[in-house]
DNA sequence: CGAGTGATTGACTTAGATCAATGACCGTGG
DNA sequence: CCACGGTCATTGATCTAAGTCAATCACTCG
């Protein structure tokens, strides 16, 4: 069994989806939509009215620029939250455009709004989570800083780590890890190769465990 | 005169310090701290009591793990808030160590709070802060997804673009700049050399111009 | 006027990307 | 029940762009 394992939120990396409290209290005056393969959710300079969740599929945020060329900003996967910044903005400053089919969810800002103010605990743990967000993109890009792959994977298993110090749980594939750290699958394959060879980790289905070291 | 032009604060990649305002309302509050280089401003397991500014230096957070080696978490600088999420943590989950001689203005967790549950409008700010430091932490993170230095540097050219979307201002070195992209000096220069040679940029002291261009 | 730092360029090396092939596994439909 | 197509895992061979080492020049600051 996968998707199982408790992580304490704020060790973990990336998406962090524990918007489920949200979802409890503002589930019904959200809304769903649909979109085919390079339909746009908004448009650059759209009234702001909602942020969203990806429930399935990819979105890219897209920034279009007076010299020419596109620039993506961000891709949304499955789960996360996205358009945050709309809550305080008057107007979208970027494209959402559905990479493949996707299904989002929208939480009118309003509402948001509204809700946080009415029930300032509620406000909190929003602000909790941006702040928790803050942390983990923080350390993600600290990763991005390490050039070695040896080095970037170490580094992330150690922050990956379950409560025993040792564990990290596989929940993905193993090439959505290499993506997220920024690796070809292949040198992530040989880089786990390698350290399993050197006596550094082991390797199951599902987990990998970091061994116990004396020395540094 | 450097360090003086206006742009918009969700168009920059990193620090963003528009936390004047919070420093206008709890300056009074908060408490300035002097370190030595190695010296620790906060420990693993502390009571989390405060939201930390870097005025001047540098910090690392610092995790250590059971498996031995430690692990950088981030790397604060000049300008820089860090350990927001202590606002909703018990305690810090990571050192806090001054990577060199450093002067950071500490702002009481309770205090913070205290103001933000008096008046809304302030935590309000305070959550739109980050939720434009969770957008531009993306977009660099995207950015670092790009392999190709030459793209890398024209991604964040057109980002970084003021309202002209022509022209990019230099305020720091440009090998400040070659870190925040992940890139050696070397390399930028050299890509930046190319990138003027083939016309696409133009280059001075104080600020580099995307070239207008025709055709994709 | 020297020391220190940033900017710049050359030469060389290498780690990671890329291209390719193979086997394991899994669901599905006949 | 099995053959087939698809995805993931894995490994080999090769290539190249980025990293590294090194040298030079311009500039600023006491």
């Amino acid at each position: 069994m996968r998707g199982f394992s408790v992580i304490p939120t704020q060790e973990m990396p990336i998406p962090v989806t524990s918007l489920d409290w949200l979802s409890a209290a503002i589930r019904q005056s959200s809304t769903l939509h649909k979109l085919e393969p390079g339909e746009a959710l908004f448009h650059q300079g759209d009234k702001a009215s909602a942020v969203f969740e990806v429930e399935q599929g990819r979105l890219r945020l897209i920034r279009h620029t007076l010299s020419s060329r596109d620039v993506v900003l961000h891709t949304a996967r499955s789960g996360e939250l996205f358009a945050e910044a709309a809550l305080f903005a008057d107007r979208y400053h970027c494209d959402a455009v559905a990479a493949v089919a996707s299904r989002v969810r929208a939480y009118p800002k309003r509402k948001l709004l509204a809700a946080f103010r009415k029930d300032p605990a509620l406000g909190e743990h929003f602000m909790a989570s941006l702040a928790n967000q803050v942390q983990a993109l923080r350390t993600q890009l600290e990763q991005r800083n390490i050039r070695s792959a040896r080095e970037r994977v170490l580094h992330y298993l150690m922050l990956a780590v379950v409560e025993d110090g040792f564990t990290v749980p596989l929940d993905g594939t193993l090439m959505d890890l290499a993506a997220e750290l920024g690796l070809t699958h292949e040198v992530f394959y040989r880089t786990l190769a390698a350290l399993e060879k050197d006596g550094i980790i082991t390797k199951s289905r599902s987990a990998i465990t970091l061994r116990k070291r004396r020395l540094v």
